[in-house]
DNA sequence: CCTATATTTCGATAATACTAGAAATGTGGA
DNA sequence: TCCACATTTCTAGTATTATCGAAATATAGG
């Protein structure tokens, strides 16, 4: 992943609504939910739901499906995947940081004398 | 970590001038760089480079140390595994999402080889 | 075709973020 | 103390983002 799909990504995520957006559509899985039932679960106005949406899907993170009258939001894992593995190998320094973490030299205070 | 903090800590992330800053000083690790320094590989304004170093280390990816006149700045690599631990946890369908994610390694012994 | 429902786009406004010059602060040395 | 240097804060201009009512578009069913 390039650090601009990554910039997308993140600031995709670093918002409040968006990031409980995504958070709630992780739970329901593959299958997502329709922009009617997200809009009922946060009360947010359409039009500033419909916004957000467009935000994450062009960053990448979601995928629409058009079934019926009702299109369907749902993660796309693959990119969520990406953008955790871009950080751990670029932001952590190398594995060091993130789950396999090793207890390496804590940071420790300055020992005034 | 609280969904507050990690949008905090991906809004910071989420600047291509920022996200720089923070992959070269993860690059330099926990001696990090100091400020003169930092300016010169990127060549921004001192004072634009201080507003990004302080929205990372508000958001508290950086940790800032003074050295004589100089003042250092090293990523938090704790603050920053938590914030990857917390997208893979809510944002990856627990597990789902990143097939390499070992669950939890508590205090491994790293192996010397 | 007409109507009801679902969702997006438009347009306007308010809020927040980015950039950088200039001034201020802090630090060490002569 | 005074100076030189490193960094931050102040201030202001510009740009981007968030919100939402209203209008537009799409879809299904009668």
């Amino acid at each position: 992943m390039e650090s601009k799909t990554a910039v997308a990504g993140l600031a995709a995520l670093a918002q409040d609504a968006r990031l409980a957006i995504f958070r709630l559509l992780v739970q329901k899985g593959p299958e997502g939910l329709c922009v009617g039932d997200i809009a009922a679960k946060f009360g947010m106005a359409a039009a500033t739901l419909s916004f957000h949406l467009k935000e994450l899907t062009s960053a990448g993170l979601l995928v629409a499906r058009q079934e019926g009258r009702f299109i369907y939001y749902a993660p796309d894992f693959e990119e969520m995947n990406a953008l955790v593995s871009y950080l751990t190998e670029n932001c952590c320094g190398g594995g060091t940081c993130a789950p396999a973490y090793r207890p390496v030299a804590r940071k420790r205070k300055e020992k005034v004398t």
